[in-house]
DNA sequence: CGATTCTTTGAAAACAGTCAATCTGTGTGG
DNA sequence: CCACACAGATTGACTGTTTTCAAAGAATCG
């Protein structure tokens, strides 16, 4: 009984995510005990970053609740948005963390977003401590890959115009909570024709 | 002396994975043993499948030598190349193969092409008993994530033209083993858009 | 209310696709 | 060994989608 009181309480902030883990995988409870040991809230304020072209990225991030983006400025000085981080989404540019390189891109958040920070030295001991742990971010890692193909498929196989009516109706309530440029950004079009297609439709 | 050399026959077939895995994660011999157990050779002959549309793929194939390619018919009744298998990397419908649905997709050789192949079933207990082995997956899932992102970053941010250039600099050889029209295809153009390409560059 | 940020509009231009015909090379069967 | 068939590559005219540029119009925030 105290112990289940104690549970709570300590799951208290960590709780979605263990949530998340246990549709993939099955962490034993002093596992979740250890894994919520190193994780650390924050609650990061709308343009606020995460992480800036040229820092070795050495966070991975679990959305809470808002959104985060993932963007690089290209060349001509526009922003270009790769992805978004959305609830129960782990983002950071795996690269940069990965072999400990500058990275090429930002991670800001669109609106105040919460999220769970585990540092990459964690993170590392975790895997190797957790198996189960390691198993459920093999498992965010495929499907973020499968994700990412069918982002190409859809740049591939169908008009900017198919893909802005595939993607509001997939995500309707999305869509409403972005501005329209990070919209046009994402699904890889100008704003000024975002807009036109707006208009047709209406 | 003569396990060693029992090793050696027995990795035969295996070692070019064996050697893979070691730049990543680090087996036993017990585990090297367990994994390789499971593999079985495969020689694809050109254009043979591995896949096909509408099948519930069961198998992640690792290409030894040769090359595959990924692809689906869209309605429009074309091809349209999402990803190639190259030696050293794994492929596989992770979707399908995940949720157990029918794939949209088809895994053909584009010459004769060398695999080692694992059924699901298989790989499932490995990942269970071997946590090195789903750390090495993860980092591939991840690899593969970074890769298809990349991808996304080029089609978003370059033209059709500086797309060509940059994957022609990184992979000249490549380029020259495979037919041109699929090459286009996996760039995201037609092939008569690429032989003007080539034209204006000669 | 003023300033900034975001969205809309329209015309001109660029980029890449489509269609159709021709050319090239390669391998196969007579 | 030649002739034919077929897959792949090329060429050019035409079409369409999306971008660019420039300006004006909303919306939001301090």
């Amino acid at each position: 009984m105290k112990q289940r009181h104690l549970t709570l309480q300590a799951m208290n902030q960590h709780d979605q995510l263990l949530k998340h883990i246990s549709k993939f995988s099955t962490l034993t409870y002093e596992h979740e005990l250890l894994l919520t040991s190193k994780l650390r809230y924050k609650l990061v304020e709308k343009k606020d970053f995460l992480l800036q072209e040229g820092q070795v990225c050495t966070h991975y991030y679990f959305v809470l609740s808002g959104c985060l983006r993932f963007y690089k400025i290209i060349n001509t000085g526009f922003e270009q948005i790769l992805q978004f981080g959305i609830p129960n989404w782990w983002l950071s540019d795996y690269r940069s963390i990965n072999d400990q390189r500058p990275s090429d891109y930002y991670i800001q958040a669109v609106e105040k977003t919460e999220v769970l920070v585990l540092t990459k030295h964690d993170a590392d001991a975790l895997f190797n401590d957790i198996p189960a742990f390691s198993s459920y971010f093999r498992l965010m890692m495929q499907k973020a890959y499968t994700a990412s193909l069918k982002k190409i498929e859809l740049m591939l196989c169908e008009s900017a115009e198919d893909r802005y009516v595939e993607f509001t109706t997939n995500f309707p309530d999305f869509v409403q909570q972005i501005p329209q440029y990070m919209l046009a950004s994402f699904l890889g079009f100008t704003p000024q024709f975002l807009s036109g297609l707006r208009a047709k439709k209406l």
